[in-house]
DNA sequence: CGCGCTATTGAATTGTTTCAATTTAGGTGG
DNA sequence: CCACCTAAATTGAAACAATTCAATAGCGCG
């Protein structure tokens, strides 16, 4: 893990801050204080930011690469809960709970953030209550993918949810040639299936003609709405 | 449904106010200015209090009963993403959130609800900044709801979903004799199973003497060690 | 106290997992 | 830039957990 201090030589101390949805509706004067709060650090693919039963004391910003959030349970089974991008943020659940978090954060590739204190987020929040506005747009996005989650994962079957993850790719990416952020082992993880199911499963579907699987994470859309359609059904 | 405005002729028009979590820091003054903008209302069991794609203009606080909120997939399945008891509210997600509502919320037991208009609630916001701060904590612990169902429902097996189940009402109520806060066809709605699963499952949970089924919503814990145990064996 | 909703139980069927054996992709280093 | 090597993905077959549908039993509300 490197690791820096903002600002640095160039002037790229506001890479964060001007960009992130939490801070970049400041003015100019006050991102550049924010700044001086932040912390740069580096992770290799793989690299576990923070694990279970450690009480956070930073928020972690993303500003480069993509994290995946899980769980582990006793039987030793990974259960993936979502996928961080660039300008999200994790570690957040313990700035308003004061408990240790259940969740594990590793770096699916290599990764850039920008990490400020627990305590000096909790003061600006106080000067900038915008800021706790836009940290409650955030948590309602994610309350409302999680809720989506929930229904997949407790009423569909995998061929569904496997279907769903695909619609919401092609219209997240606005292409028919869709790039999966994750490996299929992490994608089997997300939606409570085995690396296996997947790989029938797209098969499956590869052979109904609906897509073309090109390289591990390349699917190419041919037919969205028998995907579409597919999830409608009354099984 | 039942309707009428706060405050009503024997002051109780602060009950909602002053007890429910996201009001009742603020001082007399600013909760008898609040208390203006409540409405109150009544649903009986069964009834629908607001429905998918629906954009809600209000902000629910329950007073008293139980709710259940909920999502239908498109072969018509049941959901259940989380029971809201005393002091919860719902309809936040179109606060924050522009779009349309995907859940439902159903009284699955005589309900009174206070309501209050977004409109009003964003303005309040503002000038109380700290109304934000309380339901950021509220989201926080949904959150936190959330990503464990999702663990739950992706990684583990019925048996072990019911037990932990079990285990979390044990320890919420505080006794060893446990009352269900739904029926057994809402709590498999919940934990993404089948009404008929569950009653196997507690049956078998019964014959091993871990348990005690008395009448349809109670259940006398008898060993919690093995409830326990068993939610932590690899299988 | 009776009716209706809720829960139970049985048996067949299905979807999914598991484990093991291959195959393939794609990053790494020469 | 190619060959290699490892991590990732595929495929098969057996085993299993859970669902479905249907029929019966029982609680508890009015």
């Amino acid at each position: 893990m490197k690791c820096h201090h903002y600002p640095n030589q160039n002037g790229e101390y506001e890479l964060c801050v001007s960009k992130v949805p939490i801070f970049n509706h400041l003015n100019q004067e006050e991102m550049r204080e924010i700044a001086f709060l932040i912390q740069s650090r580096t992770f290799k693919k793989g690299e576990v930011i923070f694990s279970a039963n450690s009480s956070l004391n930073e928020l972690f910003i993303i500003h480069t690469g993509r994290v995946k959030i899980y769980r582990l349970s006793d039987s030793g089974r990974e259960q993936i809960l979502r996928i961080l991008e660039a300008k999200e943020f994790m570690g957040e659940l313990t700035l308003f709970n004061e408990s240790l978090t259940q969740n594990y954060a590793e770096a699916t590739e290599k990764t850039e953030v920008c990490v400020i204190q627990k305590s000096d987020l909790q003061k600006l929040i106080v000067r900038k209550p915008s800021i706790a506005l836009k940290i409650l747009e955030e948590f309602s996005k994610r309350l409302t993918n999680a809720d989506q989650l929930i229904q997949q994962l407790g009423s569909a079957d995998v061929e569904t949810r496997i279907a769903s993850v695909l619609i919401d790719l092609n219209k997240k990416q606005n292409s028919n040639i869709v790039t999966l952020p994750m490996s299929k082992g992490d994608f089997a993880s997300l939606i409570g299936t085995t690396q296996e199911t997947i790989s029938r499963k797209l098969s499956a579907f590869q052979e109904r003609g609906w897509i073309k699987l090109t390289g591990q994470r390349v699917v190419s859309i041919l037919n969205i709405e028998k995907l579409i359609s597919f999830t409608e059904d009354t099984k």
